[in-house]
RNA sequence: GCCGGAGUGGUGGAAUUGGUAGACACGCGAGAUUUAGGUUCUCGUGCUCGCAAGGGCGUGCAGGUUCAAGUCCUGUCUCCGGCACCA
């Protein structure tokens, strides 16, 4: 049945297109950038264009939305910019099924989320939209991995490296997740290649102080995840002299005080050291065992149920606290990357060596007594604490930190170690074999090495290939590209080549928000005049899929960016919001299993103002939303409530609230009161509860209470408008204009709450004889203590609760609570 | 194993500093409107005993502190997320 145009129902699509058109004529979320405002920043994580938006980043961009237009009613001149991540592997693999260049996928693809960005009624500033790949864009990426590169923080490395078979390409440790391909799900081998690195490992002790200032800030279990990745573990190096060698092996142990159990010692096979020490007997076997190790899968080795296998190197080395010889082995159970690559195996004291020990017959010294048994018999290694035993200095002492000092004391007096602090975190591995990325503004001489592209010849921009030309082969189709990739040296003008990996799509992420200061500037990656006034960001959104990646890398970039005094500080996300997932019925959606619900689709049917309102009211922000718990088509009849409100209005706009109703306005002023506390602790779906009781409650008070033309139901009208704004803009808009209110609502201003209309509300008084609740009374806000006392014991359930007894204390939080103790 | 988080009705979830457990919704039930379905509106809805008035129980489990505990303390179980042969 059509529905005849009537003023009491909102047209959800009109009001869309309406809106749109107002807000982007307007300009209305453009910042006026002129100081007479404080400003803010909120940042939401852009998104990379792949297809049309989908439900999660409608969450993530809502969540963030509501903070920028409260804070733009608040009086803040708010920074929230919106661009789009658009290098990447899938835009390549498009371009080589469809015979095209990446290009075209990508920007088609922006130009569609764009739309629907648009549509989505987010308060961006447009103006500063930036996307990547844009040549002026990832020129500035390229000039910011030369200030690295002057600064000792970009290096080359010949390395075993983590190789996705699939895409062709290297990994970054943190690409890799549980063995696999971090996109593609393809179990990752091991290649060795001479590859770019960041030097973030300089940076992880500062990495890791300044998260103290983000704690409360941050949601903890990021703060977390990164302390993980970084990964720091205090203990000693201890140098184990090697006869016939003239070098020392150095190891990394947390457990010094264990050095009197030290029974043996492992090299990484896949470490030089390895390579250097095998005798030649032993030749034959080690190079039989590094071959098994190289093929062995990253899951298979980290698998722990994994036994333990490893290959003796026919030398031994000397235990300095005992002097005893220790045979030294190569296994794969130790990381050529972590530590020195080289330990000393303590097989009482630690399960790994312990396995080690019994499947080569190893002796087994225990050092600590912890009246568990000798591991040596239960095979089970004790670590806790114990009695130090066979241990010279150590025997009889049972304090570990205490013997930690001692050992580390005599290892210093004998030169022989010191105490040291290690990170699991390791450097960045940036180079990728493929072609749709920031080209690394390189170029290998014969004669002068890797030479810097002169600042004034960038951007070094990619060249036109397309279809096959992209294709995976083992190295970058850049190189295959003779016309870009041969040119002369910058120094010497010898023939020499462009490096034809390009950046891993990390690097252009870690840097965007700094753009969006000054988007257009053609003098530099950024103005650092715009960066003091707009910087950090003071909120952050976006997925907790970034906890490690994204924003350790963005927190390198700042620190660094600092110590290239380009900033004056060191964290660039001052709050961070990681909203949940959409689900639906329980799980994620996948095309696998056909529950995938489509954004556009929801939106066509319950329109945009339902289905942002729908995500905001799910849950906390945080919480993932199952999408079958939740009810789109409530949404849309609650809005039509609201909006009715605004139709039903009779006063004059600008009629004093103060000659309406006062018990309407202490319920409003209670109301938006609490709803501005839960707006600054982001309890964003409470927010919305609360103003659905302010339409209950104004909705009645027209009905059946002082009718449409009090002025404190306009009050409450208009309120209810402004809260809404924030989660439904297209639905506040039309209730604005409907009570006669000059557009947009988005320039108006937070209600200012008074105080004591907030407070007057009558309150229920609850009365506790010996903790139980017998009496719940109606008092007024401002009843003494005295009155709330003599009302409690007037009470006749209360009287026969207390049964005769005499009353022995009375306590008394009024107005909501009288407890009372009778005696015994 | 280590680190982080969470356990509240049939469901999603409320509950600043200890002070009415279950706000607000969904769902469900009853009624009104309607030719019917849907919509809309009203009332009810933690469990339990009771015709009722009024009791008893109740925030994973077991203790404790307190006039008062979802909230604090001790122990314990379960689930989710991250890391993990990291020396």
């Amino acid at each position: 049945m059509a529905e005849e145009p009537n003023r009491r129902q909102y047209d959800a699509a009109a009001a869309q297109t309406k809106w749109q058109a107002y807000w982007a004529d307007h300009s209305t979320f453009r910042p006026l950038d002129d100081g007479s405002k404080p400003r803010r920043y909120v940042l939401d994580m852009f998104p990379y264009p792949s297809g049309d938006l989908h439900m999660g980043h409608a969450e993530a961009f809502v969540m963030g939305d509501v903070i920028a237009r409260y804070w733009k009613l608040c009086g803040y001149d708010v920074l929230h910019p919106i661009g789009w991540d658009s290098f990447g592997l899938p835009a390549e693999n498009a371009a080589i099924k469809n015979n095209a260049h990446p290009a075209d996928w990508t920007y088609a693809n922006i130009d569609t989320q764009a739309r629907s960005l648009h549509r989505y009624g987010l308060s961006f500033d447009w103006s500063r939209r930036l996307h990547t790949s844009d040549p002026e864009y990832y020129r500035w990426t390229q000039w910011l991995f030369l200030q690295f590169y002057r600064r000792g923080l970009a290096y080359r490395k010949a390395s075993y490296v983590n190789w996705c078979p699939k895409d062709q390409t290297v990994l970054a440790n943190e690409q890799v997740v549980q063995g696999v391909c971090e996109r593609c799900g393809t179990t990752v081998t091991k290649r060795q290649l001479t590859q770019w690195y960041f030097r973030i490992t300089d940076y992880a002790q500062r990495l890791l102080d300044d998260m103290t200032a983000l704690e409360g800030q941050w949601p903890d279990r990021v703060l977390a995840m990164q302390r993980n990745w970084i990964g720091r573990s205090t203990g000693a190096t201890v140098r184990f002299t090697v006869p016939g060698r003239t070098e020392p092996i150095t190891v990394f142990t947390t457990r010094p005080d264990t050095l009197f159990g030290a029974t043996f010692m492992v090299v990484a096979p896949d470490a030089d050291l390895a390579q250097e020490l095998v005798t030649d007997d032993q030749r034959a076997e080690f190079e039989a065992y590094l071959e098994r190790t190289k093929q062995a899968t990253e899951i298979e080795r980290q698998s722990t149920e994994r036994p333990k296998t490893g290959v003796f190197l026919g030398r031994y080395a000397i235990n300095p606290v005992n002097g005893d010889s220790i045979p030294i082995w190569a296994a794969d159970y130790v990381l050529a990357e972590y530590g020195t690559g080289a330990i000393m195996a303590v097989p009482a004291h630690d399960q790994r060596d312990l396995d080690f020990a019994r499947a080569f017959d190893l002796p087994v010294t225990m050092v600590i007594d912890t009246g568990e048994g000798d591991p040596a018999q239960t095979g089970v290694a004790t670590a806790g604490d114990g009695v130090y035993v066979n241990s010279g200095l150590l025997d009889g002492l049972a304090n570990k930190a205490e013997g930690i000092a001692r050992i580390n004391a005599q290892l210093a007096a004998d030169e022989v170690g010191e105490p040291t602090v290690t990170f699991r975190l390791r450097d960045w591995l940036l180079s990728r074999q493929r072609f749709w990325g920031c080209p690394i503004p390189v170029i290998h001489c014969p004669e002068h090495g890797a030479v810097p592209v002169p600042e004034d010849q960038l951007p070094v921009e990619l060249p036109d290939l397309r279809g096959a030309a992209l294709a995976p082969q083992g190295t970058s189709p850049l190189a295959a590209a003779t016309d870009w990739v041969n040119v002369p040296c910058p120094i010497c003008g010898r023939p020499s080549q462009r490096d034809a990996d390009t950046m891993d799509t990390f690097v252009d992420s870690s840097w965007y928000f700094y753009r969006y200061c000054s988007p257009q500037d053609e003098k530099a990656a950024f103005d650092p005049a715009e960066v003091a006034k707009w910087m950090p960001v003071d909120q952050y959104v976006g997925g907790v899929e970034h906890a490690i990646l994204h924003l350790l890398y963005s927190r390198f970039f700042t620190k660094v960016l600092f110590d290239l005094g380009l900033i004056d500080f060191q964290e660039p996300f001052q709050r961070l919001l990681n909203q949940g997932q959409v689900i639906n019925q329980g799980k994620a959606m996948s095309k696998s299993l056909g529950n995938g619900v489509d954004l556009g689709a929801q939106i066509d049917e319950f329109g945009v103002d339902a289905v942002r309102l729908t995500m905001v009211f799910a849950g906390p922000p945080e919480d993932d939303i199952d999408w079958a718990d939740v009810s789109a088509a409530a949404t849309v009849r609650f809005l039509q409530r609201a909006y009715r409100l605004a139709a039903d209005v009779t006063s004059e706009v600008g009629a004093d609230p103060a000659t309406g109703d006062q018990a309407v306005r202490r319920v409003t002023h209670r109301i938006m009161g609490e709803i501005t506390d839960l707006l600054e602790i982001r309890r964003f779906n409470v927010v919305v509860a609360r103003l659905m009781e302010l339409v209950n409650a104004t909705r009645k008070a027209i009905d059946t209470g002082v009718g449409p033309a009090d002025p404190a139901v306009r009050e409450a009208a208009e309120f209810t408008a402004i809260g809404l704004s924030l989660v439904a803009p297209y639905v506040a808009e039309e209730m604005w204009q409907e009570l006669g209110q000059p557009p947009s609502i988005a320039d108006t201003t937070w209600p200012t709450i008074d105080p004591q209309l907030r407070a007057a509300e009558a309150a229920t008084m609850v009365v506790q004889v010996q903790g139980k609740i017998r009496a719940k009374l109606t008092v007024p806000a401002d009843i003494t203590d005295a009155d709330a006392e003599a009302m409690a014991l007037a009470d006749e359930n209360v009287q026969r609760a207390l049964d005769g007894r005499a009353v022995a204390k009375v306590i008394v939080r009024a107005p909501k609570m009288v407890s009372i103790v009778p005696a015994k």
